[in-house]
DNA sequence: CAAGTTTCTGCAAAGGATTGCAGTGTGCTG
DNA sequence: CAGCACACTGCAATCCTTTGCAGAAACTTG
């Protein structure tokens, strides 16, 4: 079938363990027996199969990546940057999308295990005791979930979120309302967090509305509720949600942002393409996702010296103001063009 | 390490063989047997390596998939359904972003192809040659892009376009510009054909532009070119740039669909949240994922009993109409607003 | 030139699973 | 009760590489 280390060793007069050094540890051939060997593998396209080395090297310089919704431009970012690192250290990736479900979750996992020397576990919404049972099943690194032990990046949404806030505050806003992401969510519970927070600090009075599913239609059904109150803000937890409540006020005929400040979170591409170009919380996706591989690969190395305990990096996030926050309306037309 | 096939068959008082038979074999293997080996797999937590199991069978139950961009999000959502379809085959599968990079999209096959059964190629850039290179070192799959002799999943742009460009002509525009995308895209060349076939038929007139790489950022300088000439309406290569052009014309002054209609193609998602929702070719992109995975998997089958030739799958394409599309503006009126 | 190093190279085992072939045990038949 | 067929199960080879160990070759040195 496909060309072997023994074709390569029976072709250059050499025997297999001649032609599998020749590639592994160069030094260790005479620069003459080498130089053929490699010439030979060349001609006749020879590739070392890295399946068969993984299984003695107990490497298998693959990867695996799984995320929650391809559909959702953030995984596809941090997919990117993932993979783009991944080819750096010479590793594939293989991938795997849960369409949120945990249990399949589980199941992607279990399946990639033997395959792969590590896993990066992308906005993972395995419950604790799921994820207990995974745990040792290979090395794990999780990107925007917190877990002892193991290495870990994070973005910091709280503080994104304290800005937006303070953003709010500072443009004369009173009452805002958050729309709540999934509830499994460690980037939720922390971006409520920051809100909760912020809200202390700067005095303004923040409801929240959901769970909502972290998707465009999630975000059109959120806009009826909030126009339902009496807010003159609306933080999305992400910028699908917010592009949605976009929509269905322009559709209701309520001005953004002149009646209604609209913010949302991650920076997707179209956040800057769609009308008003949304104000958001830039999070930087591709590094996230460079620096989830990075930590992975870091820590299999180390690993056969003893562990020192799990990394963690945490990454900023930024506030971009762009066109959908302004001051709110004047008090008495605070409620004029809504049912 | 991890556990191995030894380990349960050790557990279960049998040889390893009969474990293995009792998971690929199952009716070769005592009944009571069987469930005496799968208890104990199943309480070791036992999966069966598939590197090893590969090596022998010659099959990996792996699939590679490769990609212009993952920042496109046509790819993302062929991906989805690609990964969707392959797991219900019970297939992995490993992804690569070439960056528009035919050099590396070679390499990654290359660094791929031990590991896999066989590859989809999405929108594949590989001249001619370097095509013939890699075709025979693996099962390929191509999709978007005409290969004779292996399968092929092809959207039918041609025809996208032409219903494009029918409807410009049925709301009485005479001119329009198309936007040409990347030269060596298979899907550009379909789309030129059908829209001059498209012109000739219906008597629009069709001037090129370009080409552009497919995305926004060449979107906003192609409207500016397309403000230079006097045409009424533009056919962008692909959604991504029809955002941008939409974009810039908003900022140029320019409305649309009043002064200029505008047609984008994919209708990836975005294309319904913009403002104004843009009209735009919908091409079925999770099915093309599907399809891809399906042939690729059918051919691998069929292997053993010689080829038939290539299969070829076309899928079709639907014209969307929102509101970036409109009568072009009276004639004393066209060239309002422009420098 | 003999002896001792050093540098290369090959043999053979290992890694986890599958599978053809042969052996064991059981049940049936005569 | 002997003899046979049949249903299971185990042995051992195989897939492709890597690597410890030992032998061969080349080179130094006295």
């Amino acid at each position: 079938m496909s060309v072997t280390i023994h074709d390569v060793a029976h072709q250059a007069r050499v025997s297999a363990s001649t032609v599998s050094r020749a590639f592994t540890t160069p030094e260790m051939v005479r620069t003459s027996t080498r130089e053929r060997v490699l010439r030979v593998a060349d001609e006749v396209g020879y590739t070392p199969n890295r399946a068969a080395r993984g299984l003695i090297t107990g490497k298998t310089a693959n990867i695996g990546l799984i995320v929650p919704d391809l559909g959702n431009p953030l995984f596809p970012a941090i997919l990117k940057g993932a993979q783009a690192r991944a080819l750096l250290a010479d590793h594939a990736v293989f991938l795997a999308d849960t369409d949120e479900n945990p249990d399949l979750e589980v199941n992607l996992i279990k399946a990639m295990v033997k395959q792969v020397d590590g896993i990066v576990l992308c906005s993972s919404r395995m419950s604790e005791s799921q994820l207990r049972g995974v745990l040792n099943l290979t090395d794990l690194t999780f990107l925007n979930r917190k877990v002892s032990g193991v290495p870990v990046v994070l973005i910091d949404s709280a503080d994104g979120m304290r800005q937006a806030v303070e953003h709010l505050a500072a443009l004369g806003h009173k009452k805002a309302a958050y729309l709540s992401g999934p509830p499994t969510s460690w980037s939720n519970r922390e971006r409520r967090k920051g809100l909760r927070a912020a809200a202390r600090t700067t005095g303004v009075e923040c409801v929240e509305l959901g769970p909502f599913a972290p998707k465009f239609e999630a975000g059109l059904q959120a806009a009826d509720l909030v126009l339902a109150t009496d807010v003159t803000a609306v933080l999305a937890f992400n910028d699908l949600i917010a592009l949605g409540v976009l929509n269905r006020l322009a559709d209701r005929g309520v001005a953004v942002p002149d009646e209604m400040s609209v913010i949302g979170f991650d920076d997707i591409a179209f956040a800057a393409m769609c009308t008003p170009p949304l104000t958001t919380v830039f999070t930087p996706k591709e590094s996230a996702g460079r620096a989830a591989v990075e930590l992975l690969l870091d820590w299999l190395d180390k690993k056969s010296l003893g562990h020192t305990g799990g990394t963690q990096r945490t990454l900023g996030t930024q506030l971009i103001v762009r066109s959908s926050t302004a001051p709110p309306p004047p008090v008495s037309a605070g409620s004029v063009g809504r049912a």
